[in-house]
RNA sequence: GCCCAGAUAGCUCAGUUGGUAGAGCAGCGGAUUGAAAAUCCGCGUGUCGCUGGUUCAAUUCCGGCUCUGGGCA
């Protein structure tokens, strides 16, 4: 390995249940690389069943990072996992290895490729205090960022809640943070290939319900029972499966049910996920894994 | 066998004092800049079970039939 060498990097993004880990080993073996974790709940390492998280036997393929590296109980987010990962390209390039970005959280690649604006860290208590907040958010947001209130749905709770954490802890709207924010340098001069693995979606509706039954026979539910205390609106709390077999732990549907409930939030997912990428596909190239 | 209640969108149901109908869920499309597996927006034609009758007009009223619940035997 030559240090003089031009930096490469490997983006694979994706579908759920659409083979990407898969796709990520084999690269990896290939050619020396270390898969970094772009998932937004394969983060938490209370989640290994639900998040189809790699297998330890995957794991053990290749060298796998963030990937189970923080709790729910922590306050994970775009910000944490953009600085986590960079890190993790660093460390690759360091070691001539190549670093292969891994995952299905859009928001998370559009940060690596587009990057963040820099808004300080809200503090805890700001945050208790927008998210307890007993009133209307957004009159409340009209009052003290017009610009910001603008901008979004009345209806857009979670938008609004962080365009008045900003407002409260900067004292700048979120909207001219925004506008500020100057594109990422992180990857330039680095040669990027960007892979989207498409799979028709009909066969990603029967692969993910065929894989969440798979993730009961393995102990999904004793995974959810297992879970730590922790508001409601914890991320962690909201991943697929976990507010279903919650609400079947506490006896307040059928397991049956909930098993149902959890398979119709995988594929509105999956949707969801389709409709980001069908934007963004530009630069990316299409890798068929029917 | 008799009595009662149902039969309306893929599902659960509402409704039309007779002028061919609408919610929730599902589904589909879209947005997406620090909670993102989140959050939000938009999209509703379906022999109103079948068949006769009354009527200018029936999904709505009346009769018969079929099916599904429940009750009585």
């Amino acid at each position: 390995m030559n240090h003089q060498s031009q930096r490469q990097a490997v983006l694979i993004a994706g579908p759920t249940a659409s083979g990407k880990s898969a796709l990520a080993l084999r690269l990896a073996r290939e050619r020396n690389g270390v898969i970094i974790n772009a998932d937004s709940m394969q983060v938490y390492c209370e989640l290994r069943i639900l998040s189809a998280r790699p297998t330890i036997e995957d794991e053990g393929g290749a060298p796998h990072r963030l990937y189970g590296h923080v709790s729910g109980t922590d306050n994970y987010s775009v910000g944490r996992w953009l600085a986590d990962a960079k890190l993790e390209m660093q460390a690759c390039w360091a070691i001539d290895r190549l670093p292969i970005v891994v995952g299905g959280t859009g928001l998370y690649f559009m940060a690596l490729q587009g990057g963040l604006a820099e808004v300080p860290p809200v503090p805890a208590d700001v945050r208790e205090k927008w998210r307890g907040f007993e009133g209307d958010l957004h009159m409340e947001l009209q009052k003290r960022d017009p610009t910001a209130a603008a901008k979004l749905n009345p209806a857009d709770k979670q938008r609004i809640i962080r365009a008045l954490e900003v407002m409260d802890t900067t004292g700048k709207s979120l909207a001219v943070w925004q506008d500020e924010a100057k594109a990422d340098a992180f990857l330039n001069h680095i040669k990027v290939e960007r892979l989207f693995v498409d799979v028709a979606r009909e066969e990603l509706y029967v692969r993910a319900e065929r894989r969440f039954d798979a993730m009961m026979e393995q102990g999904a539910l004793s995974e959810v029972s297992a879970l730590p205390l922790m508001p409601r609106d914890q991320p962690m709390m909201k991943a697929i499966g976990v507010p279903e077999l919650l609400a079947h732990l506490h006896g307040e549907t059928s397991l049956e049910d909930a098993v149902v409930l959890a398979k119709t939030a995988t594929r509105q997912y999956i949707k969801r996920q389709l409709t980001w990428w069908r934007g963004q596909m530009v630069n990316w190239q299409l890798v068929h894994n029917q």
